[in-house]
DNA sequence: ATTTGGATTATAACGCGTTATAGCTTTAGC
DNA sequence: GCTAAAGCTATAACGCGTTATAATCCAAAT
């Protein structure tokens, strides 16, 4: 039992939890490396020390909180193709249950210096996406020529840029939602065998009547205010 | 002829050409606020009151840049379906002529503060898109339930983080093209008719190969350097 | 020609992420 | 128990984007 490191654990957790702790209070605004040294008892020099930077930190946070999502993935069960829906709908429903502190997160973690974004929809996520391309496909329901990995980045990434728009503010909850599920209808659509694409089909004219209403207020989606 | 704007106007030129100038020279590093203002032989406070933020002058010169993009692009004489792909390879061809100073502003325009990314794809882009949505739509290829709003915003999302990946410098440009081109080939294919379907399908395999050849060196698209 | 007033200037300052330096505490090896 | 070194602390500093302040200039109106 190597004390030297057990105290670099708990200085470590101590980081981690203050981060967590002032995200939750005050969200992005008055959260700096200084205030969180301050919260965690801690010198300036030794987040740096132990995590290299505030986006690694940022990274950390959201790691923590990434993994009770997996959680409640593993206990979906849900058909070979509306798992894809649902595993997005329940993503949506914890960052309701703390918004204020997963934009922060999100926006630290992609927005400062931005260079590893990839980190942040990375591994275990990525192969999520993989995973359940996979199994539709041995279903049946996607064309066996399909690549999961190609299906699977362009799915994570549409997923990736409606998080982004969501934390960044320019949408809600219910629209990202919504948005995500028309590119995945599109994108599996795109993909899938007669069969899958049967079943599909019906969920397009729903979704894009749903954001034909979000739209209904700011006229063009993509339009910045400045030319509205 | 007022005398007065005219030197504003001058004073604002002069900006942007000295953010040009800078950007072609060294790109994004050394690329300040301060070295601007000098660059342009201007007062540091100048560019905050002609333009209000960097990011704001960052916009400018991307809008600079664009106009040649939509010159061309209105050049461009492409079947209803394959004018999507030669456009993105034609946007592909003008990042290559200049891809230092493009990743360079667009990681300013977007990267640093990034509030408002939906700028840098905003009005001129999404409508662009939106109009071979209509067009594809009114030749039969795609279904007319298709609602060319939330079409074209899917694909400007899956265009726009590609090209995100590229200015964060982790894919080169060949590989944003088949990777636009294949998100393209798909949502396209899931809101395609029978007919159009049809067109689109071939393309999905040989995208594929040429994406899974890219990968060979990287192992897993996502998998970010450490766990390797 | 003189006044007026809006814009630019120089400059200092703020808070930020980050880094470097020097000193101190505390653990590990003898 | 003593020494050596690892790691934290305090602190200053750097460059960044941005803002505020006061001085200054110069076109515009009288």
């Amino acid at each position: 039992m190597p004390t030297r490191e057990q105290a670099k654990q708990a200085r470590r957790d101590a980081i981690i939890t203050a981060a967590v702790r002032l995200m939750r209070a005050r969200g992005d605004a008055g959260f700096s490396m200084r205030a969180l040294a301050e919260a965690a008892g801690v010198s300036i020099a030794t987040p740096y020390n132990l995590f290299g930077s505030k986006q690694a930190i940022m990274l950390a946070v959201l790691d923590a909180g990434m993994a009770r999502y997996e959680d409640h993935l593993d206990r979906l069960e849900a058909d070979a193709l509306d798992i894809f829906f649902e595993a997005v709908s329940l993503a949506v429903e914890l960052y309701g249950e703390a918004p204020k502190f997963h934009k922060a997160v999100l926006f630290a973690a992609y927005g400062d210096g931005g260079r590893d974004h990839r980190a942040v929809f990375g591994d275990p996520r990525f192969l999520f996406w993989k995973g359940r391309v996979d199994q539709a496909r041995d279903a049946g329901l996607l064309e066996s020529e399909i690549e999961a990995n190609a299906l699977a980045l362009a799915l994570s990434q549409q997923f990736f840029i409606c998080i982004l728009e969501w934390a960044y503010g320019q949408i809600g909850l219910d629209e990202l939602e919504s948005r995500v599920h028309y590119s995945f209808a599109l994108l599996l659509k795109g993909a899938a065998t007669a069969a899958g694409a049967k079943r599909i089909a019906p969920r397009i004219r729903p979704l894009q009547q749903q954001l034909t209403r979000f739209w209904a207020d700011a006229p063009l989606p993509l339009t910045a205010d400045k030319s509205a």
